[in-house]
DNA sequence: TCCGTTCGATACATGAATGTATCCGATACA
DNA sequence: TGTATCGGATACATTCATGTATCGAACGGA
């Protein structure tokens, strides 16, 4: 046994008490927020004292922060499976369909991820990394389109194919605020359709017909 | 003299502490978010005592929304100016051009707007007096969008005048959200009227030359 | 100029959140 | 099963924000 092993030897308690943790936060910073937040009412939701807190994380920052890329890497993961689904390259809207079920799938994520965001605003070095995120998700989306190029024609006016991924994804973040405010989850995903299939069509013949 | 001029006899001084008050929260809000201010604070940069607070807000979420709807009334009127400029309907790129130039002016009313959003998405009354603001500047941009009717075609996936308008204040929301973590005003701007002029022309003809 | 009212400052009491130091029970490994 | 180590609980000190009650000063009106 090395040192290194030494100094990690008991884990399968703590990895527990460390995703309860994770899972009571993010249902205290849905409800109230992360700006209004304690740590001691982490804690409580999670049936814990704050000893175990301070064992976990050093501060509520580094919680959140842990928090928001567990959770955001699952969704990108859920949203690549999405885009990789196609058996052929041919149906955008269908891409459309699947990947709107995943991305507006549940108001309290939402709410997090924008608690998230006016906290990455304020911090240089987050917002870098919520920059980084957002970057590999639109080259999903990019490289989707790419696929796709020949069979649905792109308005001229987004410039190129990741002009039009860059607009995919300000719909979506479009969409979200007023879903935050309305609270409508299914007049969102409609609508979102509907911008989506403004955007990546001539608009010269409608697509959908379902 | 009645009893409600009584009531309210001493003005000017008051008048001033207030407003005071209002653009010093303004800073603090924007530097370093409304759930991590307090009311010392505030009235520190402010320059005055808690005693002045307490006697011009009750709560710190009052002062936040007599805050938000001042400077949000203020953009409203600047944003209806400019959609009522046009001598002839016929330039709606024009508009897009003026609109934008007022939407994407300040990164920092940006921050305190989207603070104030997060924060109206977790109080049902503070989010009903947003939709309601939201609607107002909705049914500005439709109507400016219906006097265009015949000049611009609008794409027929997104329905109704009414759709159109939605749209824009969708693609204005997304830029925002950009925006807030690249902080690139310029960027957004170029970026927002490309989305506009994508979503408002059916995409057969290019509507830009300048 | 004088007076009554109001605005904002000061002082105090209170509660809440934080961080740390220490202790006991649980866990992994021999 | 024994034991050394680790994880979480408990207790404590400290800091900070809040709200209220009271006081002095500035202000408007006559």
């Amino acid at each position: 046994m090395t040192a290194q092993d030494a100094a990690r030897r008991v884990t399968r308690r703590r990895a527990r008490t460390r995703a309860n943790l994770l899972d009571a936060a993010f249902a205290v910073f849905a409800a109230k927020g992360f700006g209004r937040a304690s740590i001691e009412e982490v804690c409580e939701a999670a049936g814990y004292s704050r000893g175990a807190f301070y064992s976990n994380f050093a501060t509520l920052d580094e919680l959140f922060f842990a928090l928001y890329r567990e959770r955001a890497d699952l969704i990108a993961s859920q949203v690549a499976d999405a885009l990789a689904q196609d058996s052929s390259d041919l149906d955008v809207p269908a891409s459309v369909d699947r990947v709107t079920e995943v991305l507006l799938l549940d108001v309290d994520w939402l709410l997090v991820k924008t608690d998230f965001l006016v906290h990455a605003a304020r911090d240089p070095a987050v917002a870098q990394a919520l920059l980084d995120h957002r970057t590999r998700l639109r080259e999903a989306i990019a490289d989707r389109l790419f696929r796709a190029r020949g069979h649905t024609e792109l308005p001229a006016v987004l410039g190129d194919v990741d002009g039009a991924a860059r607009a995919v994804v300000a719909a979506y973040d479009g969409v979200t605020t007023q879903l935050l405010l309305d609270r409508d989850v299914d007049t969102a995903r409609t609508w979102l359709k509907q911008l989506l299939t403004a955007l990546l069509t001539d608009g010269s013949a409608p697509p959908y017909e379902s």
